[in-house]
DNA sequence: TTAAATACCAAGTAAAATAGTCGGAAATAA
DNA sequence: TTATTTCCGACTATTTTACTTGGTATTTAA
């Protein structure tokens, strides 16, 4: 379970998404963008491993972009960081037990618990509750406004 | 709270340390290295960060080499890791919870809560328990054996 | 039917981090 | 005085990261 920026991106882009997707509007990465200071180009590459993963759908066309494939409350972080980052390998011998002469070294143990702990914690936060929280609400409100006042900059620039 | 081979070397040193400095005896990064299979030149990095975090004492010259400067069960393996590793940054602003516009990003709680919970779990962690273990003194039985074996290897190779 | 908007895809790239090595200097025990 | 050890700073190859670039395919709406 390594943790990059990518990943981080992944986790704030699929909150996003969350938000702001409804029954019939997908979110485009374009106002993913916008909302959180991601270029378009590096979503799209996020997105395609999302995609892979089978945690969203995407639409092409105007007015298309992604949605959830499953609802939120069932898409854990882990799931999400899963996806675009690649797992670390924590030991020595890729968990292969092989580490010292054909067996394992003296920490072999250790990593693997520090990293099933990690993964349980991650496993247990779903993007559904965490995009509920109040904290989070306050912030995608702030991003709202953002938005709204980035449209209006870019008609102005086309003028 | 990243983790790296330097890390993950520098917990094996130490459990190395831990298992075989005794009342007047200091371990020699010779001795580590041919235990834990890890290069003196390497090694002394490493323990040039561990003395100036505290954990170790060394001593020059002959029969010199390194113990702890501390009880091993009072030394956590948060510390050990924290003593070589950079921190690392989960969030864009450093914590500074500038991330956008000033103010906090969406992710910015959740990233916080993920490092203060590896954080106290290694913090759990200590180095004297953990060379307690069954697992932990097999392990070193047989590094033991090997070690012998390389001085003999070593010894011949000199006649 | 054409233009614009969108997802989709593969490659390339600059910078940073990692995982070490190398060459020596200082201290100390025998 | 010599061998053994820590101590110290610099160097380096490789890998990873964090993107960008350039292009194609699909779909909607004018």
């Amino acid at each position: 379970m390594k943790l990059t920026t990518k990943g981080r991106y992944a986790v704030t882009a699929m909150m996003d998404l969350a938000l702001h997707q409804s029954e019939d509007e997908h979110v485009s990465l374009k106002s993913i963008a916008n909302h959180q200071e991601i270029s378009v180009a590096y979503l799209e590459q996020i997105f395609s491993k999302l995609k892979a993963g089978g945690l969203v759908n995407g639409t092409r066309g105007p007015n298309g972009g992604y949605r959830l494939s499953r609802p939120a409350e069932t898409i854990s972080i882990f799931e999400i960081i899963d996806a675009v980052d690649e797992p670390i390998d924590v030991t020595r011998c890729h968990g292969k037990k092989d580490c010292q002469d054909g067996e394992v070294c003296l920490t072999h143990e250790l990593w693997t618990d520090l990293s099933n702990q990690i993964s349980s914690f991650l496993n247990q936060l779903k993007l559904g509750e965490i995009v509920q929280t109040e904290r989070v609400q306050k912030v995608a409100a702030r991003q709202s406004m953002r938005c709204t006042e980035a449209q209006q900059t870019q008609r102005v620039s086309f003028t």
